[in-house]
DNA sequence: GATAAGGTATACCGTAACCGGATAGTCAAG
DNA sequence: CTTGACTATCCGGTTACGGTATACCTTATC
């Protein structure tokens, strides 16, 4: 028919398959004016040129990336070369970002898997001692008692504030800890927001757990009887012929997020402990 | 005022912040029960627990890897341990596909930017001799002249299937190959579609374009002058003591993507030389 | 050449996942 | 005790589609 080069025409039904979508998803683009077919017939059927794809490869590309349908057609409107050029050249960053991203829920789902294994396997009140490597924490500062809530909004406002520029490799997911000697006081003990992290972080209080033994334990149930288990264990390290040290840790292995009722959280509980004669 | 462990409550506004949306967001999730208040006190007035983020977060986890909210809040409704742990696994391999497609829209982005550089920096009939490497091709069969259209479906159909199950390499955009001698006869030649690929692809086509000398120009303008431009390099070939070779190679480097109008496409064109001998 | 199967365009309505604005109530600071 | 900044609720709007009904068109088949 055409004289020219070898142009293939392809109906919408046709074209929607090559493109993966929704013969609607086509005409929907032709309504808001951002990818129309090559001609229409005077019945009104539509013919897309092969060469087309590339062009809705670049449409549904772009709203990948999260560019609004309005934007990509505004480029589409007035489309040079070097709109092309500069066009992508912004949005290549966004790529990277949206990678990081998905690496990020990653990383979450990865740990959430290993702390609900944990959890699942923790038996109830069995205690033990472990030898645990150093661990960088990103801490809080002092979580204070009159307006708990100022000091946590301040130090995740740093945090994810720091988050956003660096890629983190630092878990999502927050851990306390005490001082020990304040555990069973009538007062409420001191605590403070962690989270761990590999790196060094200029800018961030980071706080180093120390590599050494621990008391290990899994608390079951509410958070309100996490002291009951706390002075269980502090006994059973005293059976043991050791002393609890400066610091004890808290880790959330299955919370709100893997089951509803608070009767079936479970926490592990770590305590540092020193010898009697006072040694590490 | 709990007696038991620490428990920060966030207003709707901070707790939106702390999530990084729209306080609506979180209206949103409590209307369609996704995502509730820890409490609401007896004026209305809600508040989240700091433990809440680790729930949205999943669930902003979880939608940006297109799950539907309402999957998401059939998960939360039934959530266990083991549940938690089936759906992360089932969840992680839809990451990886995410990646790659973004790695995808990279490539593509990364090869328009090349192709409308070179299309931008072309010459106007300003023939030259190059020599390119070997290139391995995906190729389609010959493209009929009677219905063109077939040939290319079932090519594409084989390709993109294909493509979906091996992550593909290939360079998004398509370009044509000629037998030389076809080019310039009365009837319309016969052409080859490719695309570039590195990898050697069991159960595709494959054709390799030889590595030697090329006549290489650019078109300027509609595909219908394609042949104007062809007969200048054939005669520019035969000016410089040479001889056409076998194939002659299209590839589309300004189209539609990057121009509205078919004067300012650019096409470049690439023709197998040969020495007068028949040497390579 | 009639028919049936299947494909097409138009029109209208519905959906998901929000966002914005108006209104009215609430709270904290000076 | 007022003022400014927050809060909840209601209503409607937005984006990017998807479903369905209707009527028309095309193709393969008998």
């Amino acid at each position: 028919m055409e004289k020219g080069k070898t142009e293939i025409y392809l109906t919408t039904g046709e074209f929607a398959k090559l493109c993966g979508v929704n013969k609607r998803t086509l005409f929907h683009y032709n309504d808001i004016g951002l990818l129309k077919p090559a001609f229409t017939d005077e019945k009104g059927y539509r013919s897309y040129s092969h060469r087309q794809l590339d062009v809705f490869l670049l449409i549904h590309g772009l709203k990948e990336l999260k560019l609004p349908l309005k934007d990509v057609r505004d480029y589409m409107d007035h489309r040079t070369p070097q709109h092309m050029i500069d066009m992508a050249q912004r949005e290549l960053p966004h790529i990277e970002q949206e990678i990081e991203k998905l690496q990020d829920i990653r990383r979450m789902l990865e740990e959430t898997i290993v702390l609900a294994e944990e959890g699942l396997a923790a038996k109830k009140k069995a205690f033990r001692l472990e030898e645990l490597e150093e661990q960088r924490l990103i801490r809080s500062g002092p979580i204070a008692d009159g307006d708990p809530s100022a000091g946590y909004l301040e130090w995740t406002n740093e945090f994810r504030q720091f988050d956003r520029l660096t890629q983190s490799d630092a878990s999502s997911f927050i851990g306390t800890m005490t001082a020990v000697e304040e555990l069973l006081k009538e007062k409420e003990p001191t605590v403070y927001f962690f989270v761990k992290t590999d790196r060094q972080r200029e800018g961030l209080a980071t706080f180093i757990k120390r590599k050494g033994r621990y008391a290990v334990g899994y608390h079951h149930g509410s958070y309100e009887q996490l002291d009951d288990t706390y002075t269980d264990m502090l006994n059973w390290i005293e059976e043991q012929g050791l002393q609890a040290g400066e610091f004890s840790y808290e880790e959330y292995l299955i919370d709100d997020v893997a089951v509803k009722e608070e009767k079936d959280y479970v926490t592990r509980l770590e305590i540092e402990v020193v010898s009697f004669n006072g040694e590490i």
